[in-house]
DNA sequence: TTTCAGTCAATAAA
DNA sequence: TTTATTGACTGAAA
């Protein structure tokens, strides 16, 4: 019997050990299971940024055809001073010119390539920046060198400090309401306006970034276009200089930093420089005169547009600056002048040593160049390039014309030239878009000429028109022959000096004669306006008040319902069917926003806490504005606790 | 033709 | 002066 006991007893305890070991065999079993998930997940990831670096590896290699355009460029002027070592002892700028000019290449083509390698003669240069220590090394560089490369690490510059929570994002999935975020605490921070980062950075007027910033849409709502500007606000966001730069423009803008140049040099000086060598290259030529006229023509032209800049920029955009120890926008100025120089020559020199370049190519080429204003105003003119954020535009890899727009007007001329020149046949022939429509710009600007007149009387087309075509150029390939037609028209004008000068007389006879009607009482002030443009309809709160009412029952009113309630309200149908799209398409907006920052919706009732039945009354009596808040607040809310998708709540 | 995305630019608000 | 709002517009897609 109690051997019996004994032997359950110890049975008992067998079975209590096994299960124990069984027990932690499992553990052991999911503990390695989770290892091993978590290592091939770690792979997986791993596998993931080995393609992409590939990918991006692939890009690079895509962008060093510019490279070695640059590379040629920069060995064309060598070759047009190392003919001449006099000029180099002469003058002392070349080694100043050259930085910039590297400075420049390395702005865009990044750091890990570096000009001694192509480039001996820079190499053998001494390129130090003495008072701009973190100009000429790594650091303001550095950030600006992936400007081509999309996303690199982000690591090495580090605009702010989220940056580097940005590294694991995948491009193709931003969080557009971080990003809003960011930048808005970054415009804050550093005091810079909307205005000016819109314009600057995004190409976008002061009241679309605002929007966007407010009421930034999911990355996966947005379209290829809308996307653009998240893409740009990430890019500013990694680069350090570019918002140092957009600062220093802020505050130059205010008065408080009219211009900042690197303290061994003024940008001035760097011009009169450049002024000299060109003059002692211009009497080099002369005295060889091998070429013939052409090149002299062209250096002459370099001559003078270096006088002419100079002219300007001293007095207008150029009172002296301290040091900020950064590489500024007038570092980037002359660097730009310098570039734009280059490529002069090199244009000069194709045209040289390829006659056979397309007639048509070379005619526009020559009137490009003749298009150059000839008393163009300092402030329109130079208060622009300064920028030089603009490469941040280029979210991908673009060729060399991509940074014209940067340079000032008149170095722009070789730009097109350029495409069309290496596109050689008329029917193969790519303009660059956004290049015409800079300089289209700028020319209406410096002429003052209005997009109006400039609609009606060069493409036909109504001043809005004119606007979104200059704003937004979509790329050569993208348009389709109705929308090339426009831009060639814009080249054709722009190439055509007389045309310009037509426009301008126009324009300014239209408002002389405005002036004149006006001053002797023929015309009213109203009445002018009122010719001129149909006043903006500002609907009154009580017709707001019944079209949202009306919303409320039918968000898609029926064309009868449109009818009905203009005639009620005195309005057009257009301006109901506007309100109506306007409406819907905000409301889905704000639906889309709202969750995304108030993302938990833990407590929806804290933004609005009371149901929506008493928000609609309460909205009744409150301002516009908060009314249309309120009340997408309290739609949001319920949707999400009712489990309706953002796309449901119009018909909610 | 309607709807929509995206935007401008006049105007209001801060 | 800067920022936000909003009626209107363009061009594309359905």
């Amino acid at each position: 019997m109690g051997m019996e006991m004994m032997v359950f007893s110890s049975s008992d305890d067998d079975v209590q050990r096994l299960e124990e070991e069984v027990q932690r065999l499992q553990r052991l079993l999911q503990e390695v299971q989770e290892r091993t998930a978590n290592h091939i997940a770690l792979l997986q990831q791993q596998l993931a940024n080995k393609s992409q670096d590939i990918e991006r590896l692939q890009a690079r290699l895509q962008s060093q055809q510019d490279y070695e355009k640059i590379k040629t460029e920069l060995r064309t002027l060598r070759a047009l001073t190392a003919d001449q070592p006099h000029v180099v002892s002469v003058c002392s700028p070349p080694a100043d010119v050259r930085i910039s000019a590297e400075s420049e290449l390395h702005h865009f083509y990044g750091k890990e390539e570096p000009l001694s390698e192509s480039c001996p003669d820079i190499s053998g240069l001494p390129v130090e920046n003495s008072g701009s220590p973190s100009s000429s090394s790594s650091s303001s560089s550095s950030v600006s060198l992936h400007m081509f490369l999309k996303e690199e690490s982000g690591s090495e510059g580090g605009g702010l400090q989220a940056q580097d929570e940005d590294e694991d994002e995948d491009e193709d999935e931003l969080d557009t309401a971080r990003i809003a975020q960011l930048v808005r605490a970054a415009l804050q921070r550093l005091s810079i306006g909307q205005r000016v980062f819109g314009h600057h950075v995004l190409g976008l007027s002061q009241g679309t970034v605002s929007d966007i910033l407010a009421r930034p849409k999911p990355w996966s709502k947005l379209t290829s276009r809308g996307r653009e500007p998240f893409l740009r606000m990430k890019h500013f966001l990694s680069d350090e200089h570019s918002i140092h730069t957009l600062r220093t423009i802020q505050d130059t803008l205010r008065g408080l930093v009219p211009w900042v140049r690197p303290p061994e040099m003024s940008s001035d000086q760097v011009i009169r420089n450049i002024l000299d060598q060109s003059r002692l290259e211009l009497m080099d030529v002369d005295s060889r005169s091998p070429r013939g006229d052409s090149s002299e023509e062209v250096i002459r032209n370099i001559l003078h547009q270096a006088q002419h800049q100079m002219q300007l920029q001293p007095s207008e955009t150029r009172p002296e600056e301290e040091d900020h120890g950064k590489l500024s926008p007038g570092v980037q100025t002359p660097a730009d002048f310098v570039q734009s120089i280059i490529r002069k020559v090199k244009c000069e020199m194709d045209e040289d040593t390829h006659p056979s370049a397309s007639p048509a190519s070379q005619a526009s080429m020559s009137r490009s160049f003749q298009m150059l204003p000839v008393a163009p105003e300092p402030r329109l003119v130079c208060v622009e390039p300064l920028v030089c954020v603009e490469p941040l535009v280029c979210v991908e890899p673009r060729p060399l014309v991509c940074v014209e727009p940067l340079v000032c007007v008149e170095p722009l001329v070789c730009v097109e030239p350029l495409v069309c020149v290496e596109s050689g046949e008329d029917e193969s022939l790519e303009l660059d878009t956004l290049s015409i429509t800079q300089r289209v710009k700028e020319t209406l600007i410096i002429n003052s000429i209005g997009q109006r007149v400039f609609g009606e009387e060069v493409l036909g087309l109504t001043q809005s028109s004119v606007s979104e075509l200059l704003s937004h150029p979509k790329p050569w390939s993208k348009l389709s022959l109705k929308g090339k037609e426009n831009f060639i028209r814009m080249h054709r004008w722009l190439s055509d000096p007389p045309s310009v000068q037509r426009l301008t007389t126009l324009d300014h006879r239209a408002r002389l004669k405005r002036d004149s009607l006006r001053t002797s009482g023929a015309l009213d002030p109203a009445g002018a306006v009122e010719a001129v443009k149909r006043p903006r309809v500002v609907l009154s709160a009580q017709e707001k008040e019944a079209l949202r009412a009306e919303y409320q029952l039918e968000p898609y009113p029926s064309p009868h319902t449109i009818e009905r309630l203009a005639s009620q309200l005195g309005l057009q149908n257009s301006t109901i069917s506007n309100w109506f799209y306007n409406h819907r398409s905000r409301i889905r907006r704000d639906g889309f926003t709202e969750p995304a920052q108030t993302r938990s919706f833990q407590s929806p009732a804290s933004s609005s806490p009371v149901s929506s039945g008493f928000v609609f009354i309460k909205l009744e009596a409150g301002d516009p504005e908060m009314e249309e808040d309120t009340e997408q607040h309290t739609r949001v809310s319920v949707a999400v606790q009712s489990g309706m998708k953002a796309e449901d709540l119009d018909s909610f």
